[in-house]
DNA sequence: TCCCGTAGACCTACGGTGTAGACACCAGTC
DNA sequence: GACTGGTGTCTACACCGTAGGTCTACGGGA
């Protein structure tokens, strides 16, 4: 009676293509939907069709939709990786931020919950893979010689910052991309000229925006007057 | 036949409390209800009821739920007032860093909302009140001598500076409020000591975060390293 | 005076949502 | 064989956002 399936087939003809369901395969598809189509058009319903699977079998895998919006958030984040034993603890920030500019930047519509979702949670509740780069973090700047407070304080700095920075770069809409003059191109020609003059003026500064050097301009401030707030390391 | 009601009651006895409803009278008492119990636990159904009118009421001021959040965002920020005219633009720009401050602590929930919004929609097409502030200090920085390109980079720097550190600082979330020790209030003993050694060892400085003197320190060390970053003024 | 346009409020209804609760099936272990 | 715990499924409930249509009051020409 049965097809030519592997042993997972229960007994009708190929119910579940791959076998059975996982966290990680239920997480996978979860953010390759809202990668596609954004955060609020994905619902347990809709993940469960595109998993071809019963809508309830998702609960068996997350507590619920709070619960499986972390999980996509922690996968994301885990891509994130930080080398706690560089003896150069600077270049190692600067490696961490550009590589979570580039995570964020793959996963645009990820970002709202990686900088949201920690707002609902007391930090010890977190998903693990969440805090992981806080440890690595921290082991990495007091092997440098920081104390914990000021490593905590570095943290901090550097997250409120890439958080700031990834929000800021985001925001760069550009509402007809055909057009080629620039006003137009940004749109805006809709904002009343004796209300906004400074704004309209800047058409073509708006429309050259460059994250990445944006980035490292940040970077170099931000690392330059760290140390001195600091009780300095090395 | 009518009651004590003033000239805006139509016929039936004081259908609705307080004459016609307005935008602004929407929007106050949906921020009234974030403020309350959080964002998503505001419907259209939900915010109805609390008015007293007919759902579908609510669509003749707004055009739909994304609009009525904008509105509520909209209504926040205004709080922030910025004095275009200030020949101290340092000292401006950290007042308008401390009132941001103080709007977003007072108004928790609506975070998310002002962080990620923005997200969503083209620059030219948001609502009016949000693009003030950043059109008064591109005015300010200006008039400081800076050129438009200059302003609009340390608009960013600021503003992203500014999400970050709120972002930051709301995360502060007591759990056990009421016990004594650091750990245990925190949540931390709850992580494995192997795997998280430096956070778990934390626990009284993440206790006793400063958000105010946080935001001081921040801001010292970009006001100090902005100037260098561009064709400094004055 | 009548007429008409418009704005505000309301009602009904549709197709979606998250998820509680009960039940069926299976693999292992005693 | 009986029991147990993880997994999948089905049904059902309460709620959601909002399209479409209708009723009423009001203001301004004609």
């Amino acid at each position: 009676m049965d097809a030519t399936s592997a042993d997972s087939a229960p007994r009708d003809g190929e119910p579940h293509p791959g076998g059975k369901l996982t966290r990680e395969r239920m997480l996978a598809c979860a953010l390759e939907m809202v990668d596609r189509e954004g955060i609020d058009k994905l619902s347990m319903r809709g993940l469960a069709r595109a998993l071809g699977r019963d809508p309830m079998s998702l609960y068996r895998h997350a507590a619920n939709k709070a619960d499986l919006l972390d999980g996509v958030a922690e996968t994301v984040l885990a891509e994130l990786t930080v080398d706690p034993n560089d003896t150069d603890w600077v270049a190692q920030l600067r490696a961490v931020a550009r590589q979570f500019r580039r995570i964020a930047l793959s996963h645009p519509h990820v970002v709202p919950l990686l900088v949201t979702r920690p707002l609902a949670t007391p930090l010890a509740l977190r998903p693990r893979g969440t805090l992981r780069p806080l440890e690595d973090i921290l082991a990495l700047l007091t092997q440098a010689g920081f104390s914990g407070a000021d490593a905590l304080h570095i943290y901090r700095a550097l997250f409120g910052f890439l958080h700031g920075h990834i929000l800021n770069e985001l925001q760069e809409i550009v509402e007809n991309p055909e057009e080629t003059d620039d006003l137009l191109r940004l749109g805006l020609h809709r904002l009343p000229i004796h209300e906004f003059p400074n704004l309209r003026g800047l058409a073509s500064v708006l429309a050259s925006y460059d994250g990445a050097s944006e980035l490292e301009r940040g970077l170099d401030i931000l690392l330059a007057g760290l140390p001195t707030a600091t009780t300095s390391a090395t």
